[in-house]
Order: C-alpha cells, then structure tokens, then sequence
DNA sequence: AAAGAGTTTTAAGCGTGTCTAAAACGCTTG
DNA sequence: CAAGCGTTTTAGACACGCTTAAAACTCTTT
C-alpha cells in the first residue's frame, strides 16, 4: 500500500529534472543516483505509470504528471525540513546531514515534520540552501548565480552549496563559504576558469568543479 | 538486507516476554500484536530463527535468542527515547507518541539517536515511564507495585502507566495522574475491586482495569 | 480415549523491489 | 547504410511480507 521507494524514484526525479529543465529524466540517470540496476528502474518505472504519477514511454525517459509532482514535492519538503532540523536543533554536521534525511524522510508523521518546521520558525532553506517547499508545494525560486558567472568586482552573499559533490561541504566549510557568507571575485582566470575571491578577509583560488557547485545571491554593493 | 519488520517482531517478542516472563511467546499473540494473521507471523518466525534472533520450535512459541534479544533492546532504545524526544522537544500529546515512535524507530541512525539522548540529558525512562535501555542494552528497573496491590494510607509516586490500554493516558491525564505525581489510596472496595485514591486534593474511584495499569513507585512516606 | 474447539502451520498466491543475463533499441561513425 | 556501441527493456529469478483457505496439531472436555 505504502510504496516505500516509489517515494525516493519520485523524489530523485524531480531533483534530476530541476538540474535538466531541458531533457526529459533518463532511466540511467535515475538509476545511477538511486545506487540501483537500469532494470530496476525501468521495474519502478512502469509501476509509477501504471498509477499516474510519472508520464514514462519506451526507450524516451520520463516525467513528473501534477500528480507526481505534489509528491515529489512533498518528499523534498520533508528531506529539506529534517535537514534543517538535524543541523539546528541537534548540531549534526553539515555534511552528514543529507545522508541521514535520506533514512529519515519517509519515516516521519506530517505533524511531526510541522512542528519541527514551527520550532525553527519556518526557514526558507536548508542548510545547503536549497528551498524547502511549504505544506502546498510552493517554493520561492530567489535569483542566484552561479559562482562560476560572477563578473569581477561584485560583492555577493554565498547562497547555496551542492550537497552532493564529493568532499565540497567540507571544503567549503574550511573556507568559511557556508551560505550567508560574504565574498567578492578578486580575478578571473580565462585559461584555467580559476576565480579568486576575497571572504573574510583572504584569498582562495577556486577551481571550476567548485565555482559551478555554489550559487550566490547579489546583494547590489561593489567590494 | 536491512529487514524493516524483522526488528518491529523482535520488539513485540521482547515486550511480551517482559510482561509475561514465565510462558513462551505464542504465535498469536505477536499476531495480534503486530495486526498481522498467525500465518504472516509464523513465516516471520522461520525467517528469524534461520538468522537465529529467535528459538522457535513448531506449535511451541518463541523466545528472544541473545542475539535477538540485543537488537530488540536498541529497537525499545530507540522507540523510548524518541517518544521522549517528541513530548519533550516537539511537545506532542503523550497519547501521540507511541504511534508516532512506531512509525518513526526504524529510520533514525544511530548518530542521530543519541544525539536526542544528549539533548534530552539521558532520560531514564519514556514519557509513560517505561525504562530507556542505554547504549549496551542494560535498563534499570525499579521497585515498583501495581496500584492494584498497593494497601491503603500510603503515599506513592505514579510511575509508570501502560501506554498500551486504549483511552487510558487521556484518562489519566485528566486525572492528573501522570508520572511524578503523588497519590494515596484512601479506600479499597473488595468487591468490585475499586480503589479510591486522594490525588492533588481530590478524590477519584479506579477501576480494576485502571488500578492493574498503573505502577506507583513507594517513597516511605505516609499520607 | 474420542470429539471438538482453538491455535498453528502449510500451501498457494500476490505486490514490491531487487538482481543478472539476454534481447531490443537508438544513435554515432565508418 | 550498415556496423557497432551504449542505453534501455525484457525475461527469469529471488527475498520479503502480506493474504486466504485448508490441513495439522494441541489441549480440554466428555
């Protein structure tokens, strides 16, 4: 009755397609972030199908129906809250506190994810800052760019960080780049794509794997 | 390889066992427990006595081997301290708990269990007063008399109350008679097994089937 | 000791979720 | 355009966990 994976499939889809708006969702894609065989996949997929909540035709990937996508929705809003909840209130790292939600989402009463939302006074983000949907679904899409985009000279606010490249967090943590903080792009390097930036009163030189895994929001004053 | 209902099994047979040490567990009685048919329940006995987390001979019931009975004992670890963690932290009614640790037991990693213990400052026992086993699978268990079997006159400290008897903690609760309160048997009706009690300046009439689902606690003091 | 009642086990089946191995497909390249 | 390669799907299998219905067992009662 429950359907303990279809949740995870419906989730990891919808996250794959926000970082592809473009391309529908591949069976390989899916099942490579799920840890799992593309028969497996193409297994999951056709039950989803069968009750409406992803469209899926042969050999051509898939999508999200409204269906699917509320939830989806509401996995991504649970992941976001426990994330938020295991940094906050009980100072997990934050580098761990992905992998944990992972095991925790699906496990959770709504009303114990409400009150744990009431109790951090409904943040708009996790601790990655990513944005958490609220009860229907809805997310604010703020204006970020890419770090990677930045033209020189600006002063921005980090704004979100991928969770999922390898040893990032950590990094990006020893920096003091966690999201609110603030930096300016001191100089570009068009051969290499190295930025340097100046935070907290340093200098780094950051290569392009980490300018293309942080967003930044800006904050309309020159450094 | 993980085995989600294989540990609900083995808490329900530990929890059986506890409240009667002296019989086998029955295959019947898990059932029930569990919301299962005696048959699911039997095909669940032949799993886990082939991982040999249980002693099971045909139509003779089942008891906890070692083995088992460790993982059963993280399993009451961990439902207890969460129903702490969601009374106390997330403030949800204590008739709530139960269902929700239920749902929630098997999804927390460890880090994040323990990190609830140290935010809660190691309890000892669940909000209904049941004991919380530690790390290694010990547990305290105090002197402790049913309300049933306490003589008259003398002063006691509620304990512990069977979270289990449908109705009852709301009952209670509007009785003040939650753990840490004080109360004395005033009366006893020999009869119909009444007991009455003085509690916070009032008098209230328990039933048999409240009075044998409370345990007081003595504190050599008479009232 | 035989009968009957209640419990437990077996038997057969279904849905989920996974795998491996083989077949089908689609796209790029010679 | 055909060959080949990578992806995707099918086919067959298996473990888990549940069901119902029928058979087997145990225990009590006459």
């Amino acid at each position: 009755m429950s359907g303990l994976a279809r949740e995870d499939y419906l989730a990891d889809i919808y996250r794959l397609q926000c970082e592809n708006p473009h391309d529908p969702v591949s069976t390989g894609s899916v099942a490579d972030r799920r840890g799992v065989t593309a028969a497996s996949a193409t297994a999951m997929f056709k039950r989803l199908a069968r009750d409406h909540l992803i469209l899926y035709r042969n050999y051509g990937g898939v999508s999200l129906t409204p269906e699917g996508e509320d939830l989806a929705l509401g996995v991504v809003r649970r992941h976001r809250l426990v994330e938020r909840f295991l940094a906050d209130v009980l100072h997990i790292p934050w580098q761990q506190v992905d992998a944990y939600a992972d095991q925790m989402e699906h496990a959770l009463p709504d009303e114990v994810v409400d009150r744990m939302e009431a109790l951090l006074e409904n943040p708009y983000t996790c601790p990655h800052g990513y944005p958490i949907p609220d009860k229907h679904g809805h997310l604010s899409q703020p204006d970020l760019v890419l770090l990677r985009d930045l033209p020189v000279g600006e002063q921005v606010r980090v704004a979100r960080v991928n969770e999922r490249v390898p040893g990032l967090l950590r990094y990006v943590e020893d920096l003091g780049l966690m999201p609110g903080s603030l930096l300016e792009v001191s100089a570009r390097n068009p051969v290499d794509l190295n930025v340097t930036i100046e935070t907290g009163g340093r200098t780094h030189i950051l290569g392009l794997r980490v300018s293309e895994s942080i967003w930044v929001e800006r904050t309309g004053s020159r450094g």
